[in-house]
This record gives structure tokens, sequence and C-alpha cells, in this order.
DNA sequence: TCATTAAATTGTT
DNA sequence: AACAATTTAATGA
């Protein structure tokens, strides 16, 4: 097997990559596995490892200057974060939590920077992930001030569904509803009404353990 | 393959 | 937070 098959294993840009590329960036990834409810890292460490998610749910979230804590993004699997904090070698401004079993890629800063200064392929992907990032933010920054538990269960799900931050995903997700009420900072049983909301709206199915989006453009810019 | 049991998830109060 | 109902997973006949 070459080394770029067993790095798509862990990450999907692997495809991006030459065959040397690959080889060098899977060298420099290990796997690590973090139970449940544990910290990846809390705001404030020098987590120097661009991160992906192989297998799992991490949220990202920060406690805004007056003391309330913000949901940036929940992240499945395939999903690849961190560049930030790896490019500028600086410490974390959010906390990282793994809300279920979870297995994540480290790679090492050294091995980020070869590739960010070698790999034309890696570029093109990390430029496109920025962007669309960036309008992801950009989107959270406008709801910032959204209370209504409904709205803010629906862009949470239209996160977690972006294609182009986690192409794995399908029209279906797997994700419990007490998962996604953690996500949203909201307790289970308003996550629970907000589903049913969103459902009878016609823009989601619900079904045991997972969320099937049928209409994701209305998710993501559904304000109530 | 089917039945029983345990565990997880959901809907409601 | 606690409860009952329901679904899935695991186990063993």
């Amino acid at each position: 097997m070459s080394a770029k098959d067993d790095l798509r294993r862990l990450a999907f840009w692997a495809d991006a990559l030459t065959e040397e590329e690959a080889t060098r960036a899977r060298k420099g990834i290990t796997e690590r596995h973090y139970p449940a409810g544990s910290y990846v890292c809390h705001r404030g460490d020098q987590l120097s490892s661009w991160t992906g998610v192989v297998t799992g749910l991490v949220k990202i979230s920060a406690i805004s200057h007056q003391g309330k804590a913000m949901t940036f993004a929940g992240i499945g699997s395939g999903g690849w974060f961190g560049e930030g904090s790896v490019l500028k070698n600086e410490k974390r401004k959010y906390d990282l939590v793994a809300l279920r079993d979870t297995n994540l890629a480290l790679m090492n800063r050294a091995t980020f920077m070869w590739l960010f200064e070698t790999s034309v392929g890696f570029n093109r992907y990390l430029v496109h992930q920025l962007n669309e990032r960036m309008g992801q933010f950009i989107a959270t920054i406008e709801h910032d001030r959204i209370h209504d538990p409904t709205a803010r269960v629906a862009r949470n799900l239209a996160w977690l569904f972006n294609p182009v931050l986690y192409p794995n995903v399908g029209k279906r997700m797997e994700i419990t509803q007490e998962e996604l009420a953690l996500l949203a900072g909201l307790s289970r049983q308003i996550a629970n009404k907000a589903l049913q909301t969103l459902e009878e709206a016609g823009l989601i199915q619900v079904d045991r353990g997972g969320i099937t989006a049928t209409d994701l453009g209305a998710l993501a810019s559904y304000d109530g």
C-alpha cells in the first residue's frame, strides 16, 4: 500500500499531494484517542499540532470577555482545524472538547510548515478551507445575538453539514440529540423541541441516532 | 435464526 | 433532573 493510500484513511486531502509529499505528511502524523467528555486542549495551551478528526465529534468553544460561553464550531469526522494557531505558533484561544469517543490525527508543526512551503496541492486545499471558514465566521458574528434555541440548533447543524469543510459527511449525520445540545449550549429538552420544530418546517429529518438534512440552505439562514 | 437482556436514545413532565 | 417508552446491540440458546 502506498503512503498516499494510508494517508487517505486519515485525511481526504491526501489526493492533493504527490507521493513524496504524502509520505512525509504521513510520517508527521500520529493518532490519538480521546474519551467522550475529555478535553483535547484548554484555552491557553500550546497545542502545536494541526488536528484532524478521524472519527468522533469535537466542539470548539470559547468564553467571551463578558463571560459568555460560545461555540465556534462542531467538527465531525474528516474535519481539520487549528491551522491558525500552528501557522502563528501561538497558544490556542479556545477550548477543545471531545463530545464522544474520538480519534484525532495530530500533525506536528514541522511537517505542517514543510507542506505549507512545499506543496501546491496542500496550499490549494488550505486556502479553500480558510475561505470557507471565513464565511462561516461571518455568519456566526451576524447571528451572535440570537437567543432563539431553534436558530442556534439550525446554525450548528448547518456547520456540521458543510460539504467543503467535511466532505465525508453526506446528507445524514450521526449525532444524538444530547450531543447536539452540548454543541449548541442548550439543555437536551430544548434541543429536542428545536429539532421537532425544524423537522416540521421540513428542513431536516430526525431518526434515532442521526439527522438527515433535506434543506441545507434554509438551515444555514434560519433565523426563527 | 430467534428470544432475552442490557444499554442507549428519545419524548415528556 | 427524573421518568417512561422505544430502539438498538449483545448475548446465548
